[in-house]
DNA sequence: TATTGTTATACTCTATAACTATA
DNA sequence: TATAGTTATAGAGTATAACAATA
């Protein structure tokens, strides 16, 4: 099979291209994709997650949670709060600016992203996101 | 919806995992992903690509292709040879050695790939295939 | 004028090891 | 002894601008 057609080289090339449309979309937040994301899920549920599940959720190391929520901290959308359970731990939440920037954020990220992907329909996007689900939850 | 179902988020993740489990399937061969994929291209046809049409092909900046060809020319896997037709191009062609390490390297990467797609069956692996196929060639 | 290959440079992303404080 | 967060560092990937030779 030649290699354009190869699933590993067509996986890494549309990341790229929807990476890339999503980060130009975003620009005007001052948010790229990593740290949109941790913002995303700070924002979500009232309690916060800890920077370790973060780092389990989004497929990232640890060392590089700290970093993606140092920025977001000093830019005042997030904060770490102690853990009620664990001292060790700081949970992630996101701040009343934060959850309003993220608000924005969202838009501008949709959009981006559905600027390379509208090329598929309601239904094939959904079984793309089936399919690559299970490739991500797959202890490989 | 939840970011985990997002599919810039997915299509992320799964290509980070892929091309992880391809390069450490590749670390013997002395390759990764993106040289195996330069290489893999010179050796197909006769004549050999321009670099320019190699940046094209891959979605590579062309001044990565040049690093690229600089590190497997050094290894001995492929030559700058000059174009018939135009004298500032360099075609990039497979030598003798580059086709029998691409051999073996094909045999690698394609296990280590399979190693993360395998929970997917040959008929989900070819619809996967067609509508990345498409987000890759569509415009944007 | 425009394009090919090249060099230089900087920024982002990824990966690892080591340290501290807690568990 | 193991885990959460942190720091430091290095390597890999991506992006841009500028230049010489050639079209």
């Amino acid at each position: 099979m030649a290699l354009t057609e190869d699933l590993g080289f067509l996986l890494s090339r549309a990341s790229g291209l929807v990476i890339r449309a999503t980060n130009a979309a975003l620009i005007e937040s001052g948010l790229r994709v990593r740290a949109y994301s941790v913002l995303e899920l700070a924002c979500v549920p009232p309690g916060g997650w800890s920077q370790r599940d973060l780092a389990e959720v989004l497929g990232l190391d640890p060392s590089q949670v700290v970093q993606l929520v140092d920025e977001l901290s000093s830019a005042g959308l997030v904060e770490r709060l102690p853990s009620p359970t664990d001292r060790r731990a700081k949970l992630v939440a996101g701040t009343p600016r934060g959850r309003r920037v993220l608000g924005q954020a969202a838009t501008l990220a949709t959009a981006g992203q559905q600027r390379q992907l509208s090329c598929l329909d309601e239904e094939e996007q959904a079984t793309l996101r089936s399919l690559l689900s299970r490739v991500v939850h797959f202890p490989g």
